[in-house]
DNA sequence: CTGCAGGTCCTGGTTACATCA
DNA sequence: GCTGATGTAACCAGGACCTGC
């Protein structure tokens, strides 16, 4: 489904001013074995300017593409957006939003590696991680040690319930294999005496000792938040494997990562929204202003035209399309002859005959202010018309 | 081959909590 | 300390897709 939006020139087709709205068949490709991640993704386009075709191809938003795009994507938005979001309409380059990291990705926390590259072979362990997902190992945290019981979705991913138990044993454990290596874990654990004993329940479960449900948060620090940015900017979506790979690594569950991921794409997709809208307001008030201009213009002429006797015996002029090289032309539909200057040329428009095109509208007033509409003033029948012998 | 149930993952919307001015 | 705004982790509902029977 394309919806297009053309505006300007009709001779430049639809390719000149657009906007599109294209229902586009993506496909994910994220990894072979991860078909759950084909989508159909709504995909909105927009372009404004002269746009040739590889621009037009890849659109302003492409909020689900396979990775592989979205990389290059990424790349193009920060380009895009290079300029602190100073929208301008007559870029033909879309709209594309940054949503890079605030902050430079740190040095690698608690051994973390700089650059993440997820492995193309996910789903092999066989790179001693066991169980990575090709991730990095962390040094100085070997998550082989880990309980595994406790970082596995052992149930709906809903039920936070079941994990918790597992998990509050997980996280002092962890507490013990990594020391105070990461000290937000630590204290959450429950390791730090002074410290806050409920937030360790609160990253594991949902339900306090009487099982009501007191969903209480734990934000992530920023050197997890980056880390899962750097993730986000290699995949916007996981697989398991790299979901629980991730998870091991940063030490949260695979289900926090998995919301993670989520509300970063909605994060993203509503950012992206902003951005549109202000896109297309931007050109919406441009239009505007040039409609109102146009109007305005109009009335100047038939202004002119009831005070100038010369105008009043002008005929009426119509666009016509010359047959020879389509391109347009003004003619006369009077039989009276008046001299007609275009771009510094007089031309007796008498013997013209009224070749009109049905494309091209007809009662638009013969503006001499705008030669860029009219490039030559002869029609069909004209021996004088360029075209013509240019074409024999 | 078709239909159905169960599971998983996604999006969109919402809620609840943490943080900050 | 209180309060409203904001950001975001977590949840929920519904749909799409896959798999097994």
């Amino acid at each position: 489904m394309e919806l297009g939006l053309s505006l300007g020139d009709n001779t430049k087709s639809a390719s000149s001013k657009s906007f599109f709205l294209s229902k586009n068949n993506i496909t994910n490709t994220s990894s072979d074995d991860d078909n759950h991640q084909k989508k159909n993704g709504l995909v909105f386009c927009m372009a404004l300017g002269i746009n040739n075709s590889s621009s037009s191809g890849r659109g302003g938003v492409q909020e689900e593409q396979n990775n592989e795009n979205q990389e290059e994507n990424d790349d193009d938005d920060e380009e895009n957006t290079s300029e602190e979001g100073n929208i301008n309409c007559t870029n033909n380059t879309p709209v594309q939003l940054d949503l890079l990291p605030l902050v430079p990705v740190p040095a690698p926390h608690r051994n973390l590696p700089q650059s993440l590259h997820w492995s193309s072979d996910n789903g092999s362990s066989e790179n001693g991680s066991s169980g990575n997902g090709g991730l990095p190992v962390a040094r100085g945290f070997d998550v082989n040690r880990l309980p595994a019981a406790g970082m596995e979705e052992v149930s709906s991913p809903n039920s936070v319930a079941s994990s918790f138990r597992m998990d509050f044993g997980l996280f002092k454990s962890c507490v013990n294999i990594i020391g105070v290596g990461n000290k937000r874990n630590f204290e959450s654990a429950g390791g730090n005496d002074g410290g806050e004993p409920e937030r360790a329940s609160s990253r594991a479960s949902d339900e306090d000792e009487n099982g009501v449900n007191t969903r209480k948060k734990l934000r992530l620090s920023k050197e997890e938040s980056a880390y899962l940015e750097e993730s986000f900017k290699e995949h916007h979506t996981l697989n398991p494997k790299q979901k629980v790979a991730l998870a091991k690594q940063l030490n949260l569950r695979p289900r926090q990562v998995e919301v993670w991921f989520q509300n970063r794409r909605a994060r993203t997709k509503l950012k992206q929204t902003e951005v549109d809208c202000e896109y297309l307001k931007r050109c919406c008030e441009t239009l505007t202003e040039e409609n109102r201009r146009l109007h305005k213009e109009l009335q100047e002429l038939r202004a002119l035209k009831t005070s100038n006797p010369f105008y009043m015996q002008l005929p009426a002029t119509t666009l016509t399309m010359c047959p020879s090289c389509e391109r347009v032309a003004s003619t006369t539909t009077s039989t009276a002859a008046p001299l007609i200057t275009v771009t510094g040329t007089t031309t007796n428009t008498s013997k013209a005959p009224t070749t009109t095109s049905d494309s091209i509208p007809k009662g638009i007033p013969f503006l001499n202010s705008r030669p860029r509409f009219f490039p030559f003033t002869t029609t069909t029948n004209n021996p004088n018309h360029p075209h013509q012998s240019a074409a024999s």
